[in-house]
DNA sequence: CGTTAGATTGATCCCTATCAATTTTGGTGG
DNA sequence: CCACCAAAATTGATAGGGATCAATCTAACG
């Protein structure tokens, strides 16, 4: 796996600027070293969803050359490490232990997404927020390492309100009133508008997966 | 290839049957070879969502065994092609082509899945109903073909509205007045129910993508 | 200290959920 | 073949949650 060190270039990406079109081919990977990504899918009348948010150690671009009308998207400054796919297709050919770690990253992403379109269909404007804030939490906290529960109470939030009502599926008003509805409770406190401290998270998990109207 | 054949076994399912239950480890996977199946996924206090509807020649169960909380479910009657995961394992590691198309599906999934994230989270009822007959068309026609940009002009839609509410993030009242929305607007024809033909395609592909309010 | 983008707050409206009542469909047995 | 029944779908009336429009307020930065 070293070869494929020999192969990669450090590329370092400020933030808000695009990392991959969505009409471009692109025929390079790349893996997250530092920073925050966002993956948006747009409408033709220019509506945008974000349909994931990427922490270090996460897997950029396409495997295969399928087009995906997806746009990458630096959220913090991100630094990555990039590689050609042609390297991969060779190095996975004789290695199959690339094929396999690409499988278990793909699988992830894939059951996230559906975790997440459970938020999108069916939760509430409150539900959709406190989930978000226990998503950033649990990946804020835990390196990237699996089988990490629990979760930082205290988190930066990397995403604008902009961002997270694009990812919830809400206008900024609703997650503005939201947020300060958590304030209200007592189960969230926040800090100079980006920082976020959990109060009591059992009550924000109940709220993330229970409406209350 | 011939030897994960040999290992296989078929297995007829009933409509309305459970293949995987979400708490199940499930060593086992398989592939559709005829019929409909729904993977659905559970809130804690009861509400469901659809995630994805899979078509013949689809894969279903983990390639690990990491939990996901997913129910498989047929939605009309389904034969499946079933082999233990073991055997996935060791053909996976002497073969590289199996892991690639393992992959390969895997990919389609998760674009599937973020695809349909937009639709859950930025669209409206119309678009969302829109959406979902394009999507049925576009599967039911091509055999599972790749590449098949065209669809069919009258198909059978093997959900109920029931099923189809769950799938949109929409209530089955508000599925039904879609429903006769299009009829009324000559976008689309239904016979007996279950059975549709699209009139006017163009306009079928514009109503997902524009809001009209 | 002024400028500007982002965030908050308020008032109102509309789309979809909800509640309730038929109507239609599909399956079964007489 | 038809009557009957249960489940699904449709239709109608109402209400509520989030969108929308509009006006501050706040914070970052030169």
């Amino acid at each position: 796996l070293a070869e494929i060190n020999r192969l990669s270039t450090r590329r370092r990406i400020t933030a808000g600027s695009t990392i991959v079109h969505e009409a471009e081919p692109s025929d390079w990977c790349a893996i997250i070293v530092s920073g925050i990504v966002k993956l948006v899918k747009a409408t033709t009348d220019g509506r945008e969803q974000i349909v994931a948010i990427q922490f270090p150690s996460e897997f950029i671009g396409q495997p295969f050359d399928e087009p995906s009308r997806l746009r990458a998207e630096a959220v913090t400054a991100v630094e990555l490490c990039c590689f050609p796919r042609a390297a991969l297709d060779q190095i996975s050919a004789q290695y199959p232990g690339l094929s396999r770690a690409l499988l278990v990253d793909t699988t992830h992403a894939l059951d996230a997404a559906r975790e997440w379109m459970l938020v999108l269909g069916g939760k509430t404007a409150e539900e959709k927020v406190a989930s978000f804030l226990l998503l950033i939490a649990e990946r804020s906290g835990g390196e990237g390492c699996a089988g990490e529960k629990d979760f930082d109470r205290i988190f930066e939030v990397p995403l604008s309100r902009t961002e997270m009502g694009q990812f919830l599926g809400l206008r900024i008003e609703t997650v503005s009133r939201q947020m300060k509805a958590l304030k209200a409770d007592k189960v969230i406190q926040t800090i100079g508008g980006r920082r976020v401290r959990i109060l009591n998270p059992e009550k924000l998990r109940w709220l993330a997966e229970h409406e209350t109207s």
